[in-house]
DNA sequence: TTGAAAGCGCTACCAA
DNA sequence: TTGGTAGCGCTTTCAA
């Protein structure tokens, strides 16, 4: 409201009748200040309605006292959790998450990393290892710890803290076989933009063909990443063309629910006339009915997993240089409803 | 990687053979430099790796080129979606979002607030009407502008971009009593952690009452926001204790959709049986079967609003203070299967 | 179009 | 425990 500028430092020093140095001291928990003089320094700055400047203190000091983090979109249960997780991780320390997010486009990525690196972060996490080559230049040179996650890059910047997404598809195509599915499907989007669901398809696919099953019920979507609506649609198109598939694996629980309304609308029952697996464990899985079998990959762990890498490469002497760590979080498969066994 | 210091403009312009003022000029893109000189500079940057310390030039022109946002929860897809327009709505101007959550919590909320005042952003946007005491000094004497967004309060700080929850209650239930139902009730989340949840209970009751019907079948939950488990469990003690329920009105679509999963786990049909409805327009409230009436409070709009507020804001020269301006944000009821007229 | 001087608000460092 | 000095990396202002 007031547009007058805001007190300052010196301010507040020279109404309680000290030096700047020590209000400086006095404003932060382990300086040396008598309890006296902080009680007076405190009052004053009250009175004034100081608040301390983070930028300029920051310069001073060289550190800003936050992390970055590029996500791909925040319209997302699983992102949100990695986030959730890193900002608690990161509370203690007193770090706070300079957040971004980049509708899954690289270039958005790249644009975004620069921009958050002129802000001086104290390390920098993205998601996943696929990046654009400027944007793995900057990140390089950056000066700070980089941290993968949602991933298992072969040739990581420096820090890694995921999964394998090919091994998930794997997971999940193993578990269907086992349950005695045969004519197996998969519905994701379009491989370019979501690397990781590309690399969960692979895995699945690879594991059809290796337990020798057909592997043409590979369904796409014209939509990069895909939604309940785009779930609904793609089992639309793989029921018209493959009307005999007995399971499905879509990339996430929110195309598996929508893949699941369009088979219930279509009159088939889950699982007895076909199965649907998902994955990401996102609340629609327990709460749908019937239940949603998925594989929960640790969406929280992976962003307190990040916090302890960054906690502890930021306490580590710059003499003794850490090795880049490679956290892998397990995966774990929870059973329900829609994949009870084949009725055939 | 790298823990070399990054190095500075007068590095480049030491490179470059110009004077350190000369290359702050040629990397913005409206100073006056010639395109020899610029291109000489860029040149040089690139060679170093330079980046741009922005909190360094923010404390020299005072403008930082932030704005904070303060949304309750990050796992929410219409907070998501409003934080989607805020992004957009300010990309053109170059001023980036820094993104807090607090839980639903007020104190965290006052946490927050201080802790990003330290950064100096341009303006700051707040969720809801209701802060803590503390919270309201802070913003008051901020000096930047202050939105608070997703509620009309009465008594604002500053600018507002929202709707009345309250209406929004009073709408549905006016909707619900339209369509002919008569035994209605509401389920959402305890009243005193979510202000804008506790005024859709207000208006619902209010219209319910104005409108002759019962109102002993206003179902709370003991969490302070209601998921779908919750929303699911809450549908059943509803049941138990009222089985000639006709219609139910939820906080969300979030809780409705678990509510409507209780109904027919129970053999209900929807809408033959029973009625539901949520709010917010979530994907899911067109996806699930049956899909679920609600109205949409354009979240992305505020989101988009806001950010013309402040745009708005910051442009106008110190002198011709503006107006607090009062943005409402219109609601459009969405009708679909699970609020059919009831067979009775 | 370019440069020199001054200083944004704070903290590191050293001295008292 | 306190204070003085210097300077973080940049931009503002004014002069050339």
């Amino acid at each position: 409201m007031s547009k007058k500028k805001p007190s300052t430092m010196t301010d507040v020093a020279r109404l309680a009748g000290v030096s700047p140095m020590t209000v400086s001291r006095a404003l932060r928990p382990n300086a040396p200040a008598s309890e006296a003089t902080r009680k007076k320094i405190l009052e004053a700055a009250d009175q004034l309605g100081y608040v301390l400047d983070s930028s300029a203190a920051g310069l001073s000091s060289r550190k800003t006292g936050f992390i970055a983090a590029i996500i791909p979109s925040i319209n997302n249960g699983n992102f949100a959790n990695t986030v959730r997780g890193l900002t608690e991780g990161l509370r203690e320390s007193g770090l706070q998450v300079l957040l971004g997010f980049t509708d899954y486009d690289l270039n958005e990525e790249e644009r975004l990393t620069e921009a958050f690196l002129r802000r001086r972060p104290e390390a920098i996490v993205v998601t996943g290892g696929v990046h654009t080559e400027r944007c793995r230049r900057y990140l390089a040179a950056s000066g700070v710890p980089v941290i993968e996650i949602w991933d298992l890059p072969i040739s990581p910047i420096e820090h890694v803290v995921g999964f394998s997404n090919a091994r998930l598809g794997r997971m999940m195509a193993r578990h269907l076989h086992d349950q005695g599915y045969k004519k197996i499907g998969f519905i994701g989007g379009n491989t370019n933009r979501d690397s990781r669901g590309a690399d969960r398809r692979r895995g699945f696919e690879e594991a059809l063909e290796s337990l020798g099953l057909e592997t043409k019920r590979l369904w796409g979507s014209a939509a990069p990443i895909i939604d309940m609506e785009q779930g609904a649609e793609a089992m639309n198109g793989l029921l018209d063309q493959y009307p005999d598939t007995d399971a499905v694996m879509c990339v996430s629980d929110i195309s598996a629910f929508g893949a699941m309304m369009t088979c219930i609308r279509r009159g088939l029952k889950v699982p007895e006339d076909i199965a649907i697996a998902g994955s990401g464990a996102y609340d629609i899985s327990a709460s749908a009915y019937p239940s949603i079998t998925t594989l929960d990959v640790g969406d929280y762990t992976i962003g307190i997993e990040a916090a302890k890498v960054i906690v502890d490469s930021l306490s580590s002497k710059d003499s003794e240089k850490k090795e880049p760590q490679r956290v892998e979080i397990p995966m774990t498969l929870i059973e329900r409803e829609s994949t009870g066994s084949p009725s055939v």
